[in-house]
DNA sequence: CGAATGGCGTACCGTACCGTACGGTACGCG
DNA sequence: CGCGTACCGTACGGTACGGTACGCCATTCG
């Protein structure tokens, strides 16, 4: 009877959505404030009320936007079991720059922008699905790592999600709200690199059990 | 012969000029969508005509606000010449608790959903203005304070600004973000003393030169 | 081949809100 | 007293946008 409707919960969106939801993110890269129905039909050559009947109101639209990209940021390596001092390491790098990685990105960028904005009234809170799928995922994600590096006898914590927090404060620092704010921070990936290879250092020196390895420069 | 407008830069608001900005203020804390210009006129019980005249439109009504806010924050104590570690740590410490309750207060929070949304187009860059009386002001205050930690040789970094971005991060971490996109944290004044110190303590781990006191816990 | 379905384009409605205009009032001053 | 000024309250125009309705075409299937 009906075509997919993406409100109605579980529903991957079909192909020709995908393609709705990836004009709508064009859109919101451009400017945050153009998104307007009329502009996302026109986008994504379809009609409004298309629109509607496949997202329900503008909220829905929204919504099913952020899942979409978020569907998209999960593709991660999983665990390694046994962990030297050099694994932990090159795990945690490689966490804080796919991190970094995101967050400069102007998707992320558009993206927080539009849920924070929509954060301030009640109704759909996509703040509560970036969270989940950003903060609260990578958390998920870098806590076995940590604990692993624990029963390694690498690190030395009592919480994990405070260790993690403090992991999360070096890797980005101001950065996040200065893009939000609007300030364009240039970021190139030797930068990125450099300021997670830093950001792990300083955080091995922190909770590191064993002392760092002598490439520890400054 | 004109009423000072508040949009013509320099101009400092009059107390009832300042009295409507609170009301905007209010207006943002209960809601962000709700500011209007209505709104606003029936909250501070003056017309819409005025609110033209004082501040030419919207936006300059809310750079306004944002100013005045931002002029409330800069209270803070001035520079001790001498530094021992004791005062070094206690002055980190205030503005690490002072930040901590700027930033999880629920005035910063609306002002910079309202700053950051705006940041998505281009006209007139609230988020400027916030970065600069907020980020960039805290650092500006800190900086000499941890140079004159070097200078006494309490401290050890070569670029002050990157010393102060750890320390930025270290305080931090992701409550603002959470805060941003509508997580509730509720952080009392003897949690943020404890978030501040934990801060400090791992800033001189990382960047102090002799070793910290014997109260370091953990 | 004809009917049905899905979807595009567009016209349209209601509403919310920005910005302006206008009438009315209080107050200071010559 | 009379005038100007500043301001409040409110009504109004213009516009942008969310949401709906309708005509039309293409594809598919009986």
């Amino acid at each position: 009877m009906m075509q997919a409707s993406v409100t109605a919960e579980q529903e991957a969106p079909s192909v020709r959505q995908q393609a709705v939801l990836d004009a709508v993110l064009g859109l919101m890269v451009e400017d945050g404030e153009q998104v307007t129905m009329d502009a996302v039909a026109r986008r994504a050559s379809c009609s409004k009320e298309t629109l509607y009947k496949w997202f329900g109101d503008r909220d829905g639209l929204l919504t099913a936007t952020v899942r979409w990209q978020a569907s998209r940021v999960h593709a991660g390596h999983d665990t390694a079991q046994v962990l030297d001092g050099a694994t932990l390491r090159e795990r945690l790098q490689d966490f804080a720059v796919t991190w970094l990685e995101v967050i400069t990105g102007p998707t992320s960028v558009a993206l927080n922008r539009i849920a924070i904005a929509h954060a301030g009234s009640r109704k759909s809170n996509l703040g509560g699905i970036v969270l989940a799928n950003g903060r609260f995922a990578i958390g998920e994600r870098v806590k076995p790592v940590l604990e692993a590096g624990r029963a390694a006898g690498l690190l030395a914590f009592a919480d994990s999600e405070a260790a993690f927090r403090t992991f999360f404060g070096l890797v980005g620092r101001d950065i996040q709200i200065r893009l939000l704010l609007g300030e364009t921070l240039d970021l190139d990936g030797a930068g990125i690199r450099r300021d997670a290879g830093r950001a792990v250092e300083q955080f091995l020196v922190l909770y590191g059990q064993a002392k760092p390895d002598p490439k520890h420069q400054r």
